[in-house]
RNA sequence: GGGCGGUUAGCUCAGCUGGUCAGAGCGCCUGCCUUACAAGCAGGAGGUCCCCGGUUCGAGCCCGGGACCGCCCACCA
């Protein structure tokens, strides 16, 4: 209660204080009652268990508690779902890491050891990223936090991969998958990008069988030793004859048959192509099509297999320099070669082609439904645009491989003995059965996020309460990742999308453009903004520099939530300062710039209100902004400076502040809270309270008329003192010659300090030009010569306007074609600039 | 090789269905300790809205072409 001891707002002293009060009032817990169409809930994207909040989390922090507090406010029961991901591959190197450190790998710890090692690594660790979302105010179901690996979840994974594979839709098959050898992997398609790299291309002749030779081209000689055929284009004339003939794998001695493919480009290299299916994805598309023998000679550990004979225990590019030496004459040339190639985006290795026995999903059945739900509006996506990108992934989709050469995850429900294959949430009966030992892909269990964090498969209150979940928000590269898989699974396991809509914000790069990250050391870490500047800033700047794409990182941005925080704060003690006491809130307007205050006001809940339910969140944080500086504090707490604090203006002033409060707490939920308790007559917290209405009734078209004028007037007034070199705290005689302000001459009288009063008939020394006429400033206030320049300058530029207004009306075309009121506007703007040119 | 987005004040960005649309914040300059806020208030300077054509009475805003930047997808050895 010591508001009147502080000049600004320190959010270091206040957000815990209100953290703590959020959290105790149990707001933030619904309890599951309801229908999914009167409650509202948005499944939180679950952090990894491990890491720690960076500014993609914050902005998508942000958004979500916007959304949430907005529909809690509007009083309906919400639920923010939270929880954390086990994040296979990225928590489990960072416990290899810790255990290296100490000396040790995983394998000398044993399986189980290591998976010890991790849960404890989570508990320590897995608090962090929660917390961090409490400083950020994000208002989460704290009391119900998941994990994608409790037991709960974990039933929930077994029964859908059971079921998927029952349906015939999981399956295991030797195929070639990007094998990642630093996290000693299979990896999914998606969590591989293309770097550019320069490599070298080796010309390679190959003799035929019957004498000859074809050149062949490749940047991989050391894969030439699994090569199993040469293919040509069908239709090359160069070597139709040769098609059906064999030629010798040099080093080896292989017979490889030539044959003919499509996918061979005559333009390309020598247009003939050895074909490795072992070791390259074209390659074993070809071999699956002709029926040629698999063959591999690289091992999981990225080294030579015995298949590589003199070869075998090399590193892949130990050998390729090997197997370049010893082609001798073969090599017939060898130059720089730029293109792009697969590394992991784990581990940041390059991505070696293997192929594997591995447990693959059968998408394509699943993506039908998915397709639909968007298409016919089930699913709405925003901005609208990623929608097509969403379909075309879809439209496209491939084989999903979902097992996965790690400890920490879900490990797969199957176990083998003998040559028999079982697959069941629990151990089959009998002895001999060994558990395959891979997890599947973290993305398979994300994927059931919004309902499996219900409950399901259990019927729960908590499912029929809040699924589906309303919003689903996060960043672009995770709509098909993720958001794609979940409207699957939704579809075909819960019986229903998983949400209705989806909002696809920036990613956030560092200021200078690049990609924020730890690693490039452009990082900005949200919480040391938060430290600076409080929550509520990092907040509304986050949201303020969101956009439909990416945006460089603002700290200005920041800033300027920081300064409204401020501003709300000195204008909240403003009016607590000197309202009567004992006074109920309320609209209770007695002048005009009550009525107009009261006006603008119904504008911004309006707008604020349609902002948000059309996710511009830029427009809700910079439109609240605009309205606490532009309309409350620079112009309404001036207007009333002076008037008797009276009960009526008390009311009025109580009422647009709690309003505004309220109206800007889903954005800024520290200040507008610790404020709220100090107006009167407001009980329990704003968090908890009512969203602003606009009332009709309050908008008042002639106040904002009036007091447009007032503000025009004024400004107009302090720009020419400004420039005339006139005292901003002198007083002024002058004359209001103008129309319009019958109640707001004292008004303009009280912000431009002028004495209006009479006057008679002294001549004016300068005018100044206002809405509806203008004010003569009396007396010897400026240097005639001056004031005669200035009026020089100001006839020019009215003859000026005037002189493009009446072109504008002269040219026929415009008179006849543009629209009617326009052209009225044109004239009547005409009219004016005579007028003040008369005036002048 | 396809697809998408961008290019507006020194910086970061707004500008809806073409007609006060040339704006905001920061920075800069000037003046003010005006009793809510000096992390404040008031005023100001600053832009051939990437380039070239076109449509239109009228174009940052629409159409065509080009330049540059960024992102996504894709199996050219």
């Amino acid at each position: 209660m010591s508001l009147q001891d502080k000049k600004r707002f320190e959010p270091a002293e206040v957000e815990p204080r209100i953290t703590e009060r959020w959290l105790a009032s149990g707001l933030f817990h619904p309890e599951p009652e309801g229908s999914p169409q009167e409650n509202y809930s948005i499944a939180i994207p679950p952090p990894n268990v491990t890491g720690a909040l960076h500014m993609g989390h914050a902005l998508n922090g942000s958004v979500q508690d916007t959304l949430i507090r907005y529909h809690r406010m509007l009083g309906r029961r919400t639920k923010w779902i939270l929880g954390t991901d086990h994040a296979g591959i990225a928590t489990q190197k960072q416990v290899e890491r810790a255990i290296e450190a100490e000396g040790a790998t995983r394998e000398q710890l044993g399986r189980a050891a290591f998976v010890e090692r991790v849960w404890e690594w989570r508990t320590r660790y897995g608090g962090t990223i929660i917390e961090q979302f409490k400083r950020l105010g994000a208002s989460c179901d704290y009391e119900q936090e998941r994990f994608t690996l409790d037991d709960g979840y974990a039933r929930a994974v077994l029964r859908v991969f059971c079921d998927l594979h029952a349906k015939g839709l999981i399956y295991r098959d030797n195929y070639l998958v990007n094998w990642d050898p630093g996290s000693r992997s299979a990896i999914s398609d998606l969590e591989v990008e293309d770097r550019e790299v320069t490599d070298t291309l080796y010309h390679i002749a190959y003799p035929l069988k019957g004498g000859g030779e074809v050149v062949v081209a490749t940047v991989r000689p050391e894969t030439m030793l699994a090569d199993t055929a040469i293919a040509v284009n069908p239709g090359d004339e160069r070597y139709q004859h040769l098609v059906g003939s064999t030629a010798i794998l040099p080093l080896v001695g292989r017979e490889l048959p030539i044959i003919a493919d499509d996918y061979v480009k005559t333009d390309f290299g020598t247009g003939c192509l050895k074909i490795t299916p072992g070791h390259d994805p074209n390659d074993f598309e070809i071999g699956r099509r002709h029926g040629l023998e698999e063959v591999t000679v690289i091992g999981e550990d990225g080294r030579m297999t015995e298949e590589a004979g003199a070869f075998a225990g090399l590193t892949v590019l130990e050998a390729r320099g090997r197997v370049v030496e010893a082609l001798g004459d073969a090599l017939r040339a060898s130059e720089p070669y730029v293109h792009e190639v697969p590394y992991s985006h784990r581990s940041g290795e390059r991505i070696e082609p293997l192929i594997s026995l591995q447990w693959f999903m059968d998408m394509e059945p699943l993506a039908e439904p998915a397709i639909d739900a968007v298409r016919d509006g089930r699913v709405r996506i925003h901005p609208e645009s990623q929608s097509r990108r969403y379909l075309d992934w879809l439209q496209n989709i491939r084989p999903w491989c979902i097992s996965r050469q790690l400890w920490w995850g879900h490990q797969l429900p199957v176990w083998y003995r003998a040559g028999e294959t079982y697959v069941g949430t629990t151990a089959p009966e009998g002895d001999g059965w060994e558990r395959d030992p891979d997890v599947l892909d973290t993305w398979f269990s994300s994927a059931l996020w919004p309902f499996a964090t219900l409950g399901w498969p259990d019927d729960t209150p908590d499912l029929r309460a809040f699924y589906p979940t309303d919003v689903l928000s996060t960043a672009r590269d995770i709509l098909f990742l993720w958001v794609a898989r979940m409207v699957m699974m939704g579809l075909e396991f819960a019986g229903d999308v998983p949400f209705t809509d989806v909002y696809v914000h920036s990613v956030i790069q560092a200021p200078d453009g690049r990609r924020m990250s730890k690693s490039l050391g452009t990082g900005i870490d949200p919480l040391d903004e938060i430290d600076r500047h409080g929550a509520d800033a990092v907040r509304f700047g986050l949201l303020a520099m969101s956009s439909t794409q990416d945006v460089k990182y603002s700290s200005e941005k920041v800033q300027q939530g920081q300064q409204l925080a401020n501003k709300l704060f000195n204008a909240s003690r403003f009016v607590l300062g000197n309202v009567t006491a004992d006074v109920e809130p309320a609209p209770r307007p007695r002048t005009v710039e009550d009525r107009w205050i009261l006006s603008r006001l119904q504008r911004i809940v309006g707008d604020t209100r349609s902002r948000i339910e059309a996710y511009e969140f830029a427009k809700v944080a910079l439109g609240l902004y605009d309205f606490v500086y532009g309309e409350l504090c620079d112009w309404y707490l001036e207007l009333i400076k002076g008037r008797d604090f009276d009960e009526d203006l008390s009311a009025t002033l109580l009422h647009v502040l709690g309003q505004t409060l309220a109206l800007a707490h889903p954005v800024i939920p520290f200040v507008t809270e610790e404020l709220w308790d100090h107006v009167p007559a407001t009980d329990g917290l704003l968090a908890g309270g009512a969203y602003p209405e606009a009332k009709d009734g309050l908008v008042d078209a002639d106040a904002e008329q009036r007091v447009g004028a007032v503000i025009a007037a004024v400004s107009a007034l302090r720009s020419w003192r400004s420039e005339s070199g006139v005292k901003p705290g002198e007083r002024l005689q002058a004359r209001l010659a103008a129309e319009g302000y019958e109640e707001t001459a004292p008004l303009v009288a009280k912000l431009a300090r002028l004495d209006l009063a009479g006057g008679d008939g002294a001549p004016a020394s300068a005018v100044v030009p206002v809405p509806g006429g203008a004010v003569e400033l009396l007396g010897d206030v400026v240097d005639p010569r001056d004031a005669e320049r200035k009026r020089d300058a100001e006839r020019e530029r009215l003859r000026g306007e005037i002189a493009r207004a009446e072109g504008k009306l002269a040219n026929e075309g415009f008179v006849a074609r543009a629209p009617a009121e326009l052209v009225e506007a044109e004239r009547t703007k005409l009219e004016r600039l005579r007028a003040e040119l008369e005036l002048l």
